[in-house]
DNA sequence: ACCTGAACACCGTTCAAGT
DNA sequence: ACCTGAACACCGTTCAAGT
């Protein structure tokens, strides 16, 4: 029968999640759904694209739910939820930082959105909110990328020697704990006045 | 006469200014050194090595100079002389975020380090310190690769259409701007209380 | 010690031709 | 409209054999 668009997608997203990115190549996807190589570009102008909407798939979780809690709140939320969806595959943070770097994901650029809405709503200005939302995401996909590489490093063999305290062993904390950082910035920034009521 | 490994990287560095990342392959290099492929792999154990090497050679300009500022001074200072080297070569910022996240590189685990010490002088201790230093890094990186793909994108092409503001354009103000978000975040968990003294 | 030649096992992309 | 087959122009890496 026919191959359609998603089915390309969910088959890449498997590939992706069973061999890595690396091995995510164009021929293999082709092979694995039974069809020639040059069909794949009848749905995807070319290889960026269909990373794209691989990347895309990965972070649906992660631009679902809408809540109205307070700004640094929500901004811990959108980012642990975006961590969450990246770890989730195989050089997932790698996949979405180069669909980023290359504009071809729409969900990154949701992300980036509610981050710049959270920074409107902490008193920032809009080309204030906009520089911070980014500065919050690079962030993310760095650290993540960083946590992910090493967690599949030492996914075989040395089972990591255990750390002395929870800042260096426990990476939800030390991920907490940067971001703590921006939002600090964010709301030393804020013309509001959170954190200075001068 | 004889290859050395400092001609590989030389030659190396001139075809990532010359062509781009994605032209600097081990066999167009080997050919542009008149050697065959194969003997690359007697002075490199594999490509991501040279790589390393090649980002060890941009980097060098940005891990020079060591003055004794203020810490938040010489935040901006690392950070401005390791944004300048990596735009100084096509692709610098892609290149040295991969050899990073290889490990490959030690220029960049000498700045980490530089941004480590800063930290520290910020009253920081010493977990918080590092995690702070690769937060600041991460920006960095993340902030320079974005803002050189948009210049090598527009470098042919509609001649960016004149920005508002300075905040909307100039992309120093820009870098600062996020830069200043983590030096501000990073005062706020100070123990010595600069920016909350009480 | 240092390098060549040739091979191995792949890539992304295009495009005439088929159905 | 959708896909095949075959080609084009490449890759990184290895390794026997040469000097």
């Amino acid at each position: 029968m026919q191959l359609h668009r998603c089915d390309v997608v969910t088959k890449a997203t498997q590939l992706l999640d069973d061999y890595g990115l690396a091995d995510l190549t164009m021929r293999r996807l082709a092979r694995e759904l039974n069809v020639s190589p040059g069909a794949l570009y009848w749905h995807f102008a070319n290889k960026q694209e269909l990373l794209g909407a691989v990347a895309d798939q990965i972070l649906a979780p992660a631009i679902a739910p809408h809540d109205f809690a307070p700004w640094e709140q929500r901004i811990h939320v959108i980012c642990s939820a975006l961590r969450d969806a990246l770890l989730s595959s195989t050089d997932g943070a790698e996949l979405v930082s180069a669909s980023f770097a290359a504009g071809k994901s729409v969900a990154v650029a949701e992300v980036l959105a509610r981050l710049a809405t959270a920074s409107t709503d902490a008193g920032l200005e809009h080309a204030h909110a906009n520089l911070a939302a980014r500065t919050v995401l690079y962030y993310v996909l760095g650290f993540t990328a960083d946590e992910q590489s090493r967690l599949q490093w030492d996914a075989a063999g040395a089972e990591l020697p255990v750390g002395q305290s929870v800042l260096s062993d426990d990476p939800s904390a030390r991920f907490a704990f940067g971001l703590g950082l921006l939002v600090d910035g964010i709301a030393a920034h804020s013309t509001a006045g959170v954190g200075r009521p001068d």
